[in-house]
DNA sequence: TTGATATATGAACAGATGAACATATGAAAA
DNA sequence: TTTTCATATGTTCATCTGTTCATATATCAA
């Protein structure tokens, strides 16, 4: 290999190494990126999808959403709590019951953002 | 509690029972349900979000990725291998390189529509 | 062909996660 | 108060997941 081709490496490894450092200047903070992938983890789980697309339809407490899901009311309630952590459920107190409600619509656009991609 | 009581109470599990019927009616597929739940389990990793926002910025090949996370290459290359597989990325080939690139604008989508809800 | 470089793949291990069970809390009725 | 109903919480266990290490594949150069 002759001058050329060490120019050509020279240039290519540069290149890469500017590519990275560019890159790297406008990436988020690492922590918003954890917070980001924290959000969709909540959302990456068959159980908590069907809680949400329930509440799509109507504010439901969690007896109903026991018996719409088919699952103990145990299972439903730790799911909403990492729900209503990560703000994607509110709830509401009506004496001894409780209604869940999806909290704004951020949510529905997630969920339909995603559902975009899926049905494709 | 009189028959009033009974009634009322009759009417509310009953009221249950509808909302449950009809909240039910109008759920997607299962199988559509786990696809989005899968969906969202590939965006909730930070390894897998801090490489989609790389290649938000650019085109990228493995190395360079690597050694913007400070990662190992196989670990890159596994997680790469998921992205693929989702659909989230695609790549081509340049001789020994291999090129990743976001495959389309849904991805940036919902990567902005998290970002948002995260950003409050 | 052989060697070098870039990426992919398989196995194994540590840590995370969801469901089930038992129990606790909180609110209304008796 | 005591009981009952709706929900929450702590623990355990089986399963899943991401990383690492070793190795395989693929492309180019010599």
């Amino acid at each position: 290999m002759g001058e050329n081709g060490i120019d050509e490496q020279s240039d290519f490894l540069a290149a890469h190494g500017d590519v990275v450092k560019r890159v790297l200047e406008r990436q988020p903070a690492e922590e918003v990126l954890y917070d980001l992938a924290e959000l969709f983890k909540v959302f990456g789980d068959s159980t908590r999808i069907r809680i949400l697309y329930a509440l799509v339809e109507s504010e439901l407490c969690v007896g109903d959403i026991a018996q719409l899901l088919n699952l103990g009311q145990s299972a439903v309630s730790h799911q909403l709590k990492i729900l209503k952590d990560a703000k994607l459920v509110r709830y509401r107190r009506e004496g001894k019951i409780i209604f869940y409600a999806l909290d704004d619509d951020h949510v529905r656009n997630i969920l339909n953002m995603g559902m975009e991609h899926v049905e494709e």
